[in-house]
DNA sequence: TGGCTTTGTGCTATCGATTGCACAACAGCG
DNA sequence: CGCTGTTGTGCAATCGATAGCACAAAGCCA
């Protein structure tokens, strides 16, 4: 049996005896320090890439460097929103020469011990996208000096945040829907207290207040497609003269998830009840859905998050900062346009 | 202004000096060393607790411990199933007080800067998800004696695996399809190569050919919902006597993409067509498609995947080992049943 | 009461990489 | 020819936590 000749892996002592040096002149010849030799550096870098030498970053940020990680953490992917957010920061993380210490992921708040990661693992930084309660992370971070970036959720306490203008987005669908000639319209909610709930339910009620009529009905949501479904079902139940001639589902899950509770119910949409959502996820641009709604700039958002993450991370002292990027209005067949 | 109160984190050394012991015994006094008296270990507790210390991982991983760290390689989440197995993943782990960094999600093949992060950040185990060529993160792991695991994927060189019965899934749904009177079975694949899409049409095809029919038509699918949408129309454009009588989309999301193409086209699924689809996803089970499919035991993969993982990280020269699960075949109304 | 075992702590090296400072070798200058 | 200045390296300390070994203070027995 090939008794595992136990990998031992090059650290810079060991390149350092094999190249004849000081393990120091190792270390500056693979950083590129122009105060060694060309001929050094040259040979120590063969020598390097032919042990396979790979820096131990622990080490290194040890000695008071950077660690190169950022904390993640992200609410429930019942939303997919929340996915394709994942990807996209992973992606444009790694662009950054950037890991990503994956934290929690999923519903309800975040555990103690799962924050307390983030100081054990000394991350430079963290991206706080829970649309929930996970202030805990946040709050661990700033009392340890570890720059926060909200993405897709204002900041209650301290740190800096990305997320798209909801107001206005609410407000766009409203206008769109008004404009069709809807006048009695439904909200949909996402989980009580959240931020982008509240606001994206403001702008929509206030744009039809505006307009002289009364306020939107409003159900209860949640966070996946069944929480819409639950909430499209109640609607469905109405008695004729109060069914909304609009739903608004603040995330698209849950407008899907309301979409099919109403057809399933014989309502058609968009005959009999328009339905409009927000996030701009795949799915919702489906056959079966084809979902109006505002697409959250997603690139964009992950790549001013980290812009703000970095800058704070550089050292920098900076205040608070909230970025709000206007989304894209998306018009398509769930709903009667005008 | 508060001038930043610059956030000095306590250290062993740092609660010594309170202490007025060594650091040492700070070390195993909250190691819970039974060679402390209890006095001075609840004296340090107090301290440790009142100054928010938190040890320092890195610091402790190079002494030649664990790192608590497991790589994580995803595929696309154009297929929502990553997205659940990273959510399972992400809690499963975190029981295990392990910590993820998540270092590639999407398609295409992983860089080489990435993966060498696996040793950079002294990963204790990595787990593969991608269905795609992520080989070279297998690869490095491999030489550097860090222990695989793949998940949903059988190992091509080197690691363990998990993953569903594929053969078998496949026969499953052949065998339901069959004995609903299919005779004009189709196949919409996934990338080529890949082995759970190679099985699943295997297993699908080779029941279908046992029964004395002729093998399945097979249609070029891919990743996500838009390469099951192409082939859907590419099926729906054939001529009536080659339309097949049933489409086995080798993942969910493929199979629901199929289906939106078509009964876009105008064809009834499953009045002239039945559709089928394995993976098991949350939006299978929506209204617009109620998927007939084989649902991937997610919580149970994760769990011997990490079982499997653990056991290696333990120090056990334990040989490669594959562990198949099996499926559980759902029945919805995609498909026309017997 | 002396010697021996248990208990509880401290000292110190270690992991791997970085960095300030010292220092040798050599060039240029007056 | 001696002196200062540059260039290239080595030495040693450091980051934070851990662990082997030494060692002091008790407790025990004969």
């Amino acid at each position: 049996m090939d008794d595992a000749p136990l990998p031992i892996r090059a650290t810079v002592a060991s390149l350092a005896r094999r190249a004849g040096v000081a393990a120091s002149t190792v270390s500056r010849a693979l950083r590129d320090d122009p105060r060694i030799s060309p001929q050094v550096r040259a040979r120590i870098a063969t020598l390097a890439a032919e042990a396979g030498y790979t820096p131990n970053v622990l080490a290194r940020t040890l000695v008071g460097g950077r660690s190169g990680l950022i904390g993640l953490v992200l609410g429930s992917i019942e939303n997919p929103f929340y996915a394709e957010l994942m990807q996209q920061t992973v992606s444009q993380a790694a662009a950054h020469g950037l890991r990503l210490l994956l934290l929690h992921a999923g519903p309800g708040p975040i555990e103690d011990a799962t924050a307390e990661a983030l100081l054990q693992y000394r991350v430079d930084g963290c991206l706080i996208t829970s649309a929930g309660l996970s202030s805990r992370a946040a709050a661990i971070c700033a009392d340890n000096g570890v720059p926060v970036v909200m993405v897709n959720r204002v900041a209650r306490l301290h740190g800096s945040a990305v997320s798209c203008n909801n107001l206005a987005a609410g407000e766009a669908l409203a206008e769109l829907l008004l404009a069709a000639g809807h006048r009695r319209p439904a909200i949909v909610s996402g989980n009580a207290g959240t931020s982008t709930s509240t606001e994206r339910a403001e702008g929509f009620a206030r744009r039809f207040l505006a307009a002289g009529l009364p306020a939107p009905a409003r159900f209860e949501g949640g966070t996946g497609h069944a929480a819409g479904y639950a909430a499209g079902q109640a609607i469905a139940a109405l008695p004729a003269p109060q069914q909304p001639d609009a739903v608004f589902g603040v995330s698209d899950i849950l407008a899907m998830g309301a979409m099919d509770a109403l057809r399933e119910a014989g309502l058609r949409v968009p005959g009999d009840v328009s339905v409009v959502g927000m996030d701009g996820i795949a799915a919702g641009a489906h056959a079966p859905y084809r979902l109006t709604t505002v697409a959250q700039p997603l690139e964009a958002m992950v790549a001013r998050g980290l812009d703000l993450l970095l800058a704070r991370i550089g050292g920098a002292r900076l205040p608070d900062e909230v970025v709000l990027l206007r989304g894209a209005l998306i018009r398509r067949a769930s709903a009667r346009l005008p």
